[in-house]
DNA sequence: TTTT
DNA sequence: TTTT
């Protein structure tokens, strides 16, 4: 079994780190990866790719990282699933970022690497886009960390069972 | 911009065929691809993976695998959307498949690649998965390749203008 | 059987253009790829990754890429022998660029994927760099493009069989 | 700065376990990768690239791979000069092996992957090749693990400096 | 025999 | 509901 998935693109908008209960920081973001052909209209498209990382290269995403970046993403594929309001099943698929590097002119040089710390790989994994997928709109509930990360309530809906402790 | 997909997993069941409205092949199918580590319940989960693959390769994975076969893929990681039947948008993320190779001891040499063929890179899109996803149950308006590839009506729900011609 | 690499680095230097007997364009160049780790040192290493480009997008290469260039290649790992100037064979270990990625600020949107065109994946193969793998001082019999590529004797010591014809 | 290689391939002999001055496993061994198209002749060829792992999983690799074992890589290419006999400088290339699969059909659900254990991503380097790269010939000086692992002198070429302590 |  |  392999699973391996690396991109290129900019973000969408601005990465959202939020933190578990435990204080686990994870970032969020899209990455706009425009297609090296175009459609039948002449058109070059893109795909917007949901990505999340976690722990120190998250901090680093959100410190670092911002609407429009360049950024290329190593990881793998993650799928989940969970229970929408409308009670059917929604699967979700997204990357999992093991490593973030940062391609921008002057973040030249800055890395987002796991493979900095001595977290496992075991560690990296979980849901911390909301249980919305794309439609995170009803995330005012989960902090911000440059708003206040520790805020009472400021927590991801993530159970510890999903967590590295 | 960069976006490179290689997965190596399980068929979770057979390959399924369609054809659009010009004769186009296209499958569709689902990886799992079990994760390198276990979670917290020591459990070793799967990432449920789908995958779609065009044309000549589409005949020879629907011609030589089925469920449980084990395959490789390298592609790219595609996103698109359409309206759901609630009326609201839905997001889909899955792997297009530029080639496909077959791990089973005794396919293995085979190889379903687009690279043998002539088309051009910018062949290979749309969605040939039904509009629902990971969800694949009414898709009873399509015609799977071994019952009647060419059934009247036997079509993928793709419009033309998405489609290589 | 897969092989697939994904690279980003700077080009050590400009990149080398040549043309086989039957005018098929050939870039040559290596690439610094980072490492995201330091050394016992504290240094932080490179990898200078030799690399191989055929035909349209070699030519873009040429034009667009230089000393320092940031670039992103897609490609897979190639391997070849020689027979050395001392009587024993030399193996040489390179990356055969599919596709390559212009990432610098000015450059962006800059494409040079042989998806583009109507080449077969058989095309790209062969070996421009010299017989002398990083070795490529005496190449002075070969035409630069910008020079003169159709000079009598620019050639690459490519045999006709190796090439796509 | 990107640096992602994944490879799928037949081991073209047994795998090759050394061990360091100070005990950490390395084991070396090179896949066959047949290409996916043929050659001016009809023929379909095979690269064939050195692969190096460290730690457990070099140990894994002796313990379950073995000449014509199915096999997958995913890792990094890496390169490293040194002087050679003639005295001068060989260049080598060859792939950093992070995690490797075992994909034949009884080792199945097998893997050697550095990402189960605490090893920072930094340990992973050196050149367990001897100093001949596809060259093995003369490395009777080094111990095989299933012969003697723990010999007198039975070590590896590399300096300490090289190495993860 | 190397890039920023 | 998207980036340059």
């Amino acid at each position: 079994m392999m699973n391996r998935v690396i991109l290129v693109g900019r973000l969408t908008k601005d990465p959202e780190l939020r933190f578990t209960p435990n204080g686990v920081a994870v970032a969020t973001f899209t990455l706009a990866v425009n297609r090296s052909f175009t459609n039948q209209q002449g058109e070059r498209e893109a795909d917007f790719i949901n990505c999340v990382v976690w722990r120190r290269p998250a901090e680093n995403v959100a410190n670092f990282l911002k609407k429009g970046s360049l950024a290329g993403v190593d990881g793998r594929v993650q799928t989940r699933s969970y229970d929408g309001q409308d009670g059917k099943r929604v699967y979700v698929t997204e990357v999992l970022a093991e490593s973030v590097q940062f391609l921008e002119p002057k973040g030249q040089g800055q890395t987002s690497d796991r493979g900095d710390n001595n977290y496992s790989r075991q560690n990296d994994q979980g849901s911390p886009f909301g249980n919305q997928n794309q439609n995170q709109r009803q995330n005012q509930g989960y902090t911000k960390v440059d708003e206040d990360p520790f805020a009472g309530g400021g927590q991801i809906d993530i159970s510890d069972d999903d967590l590295p402790f």
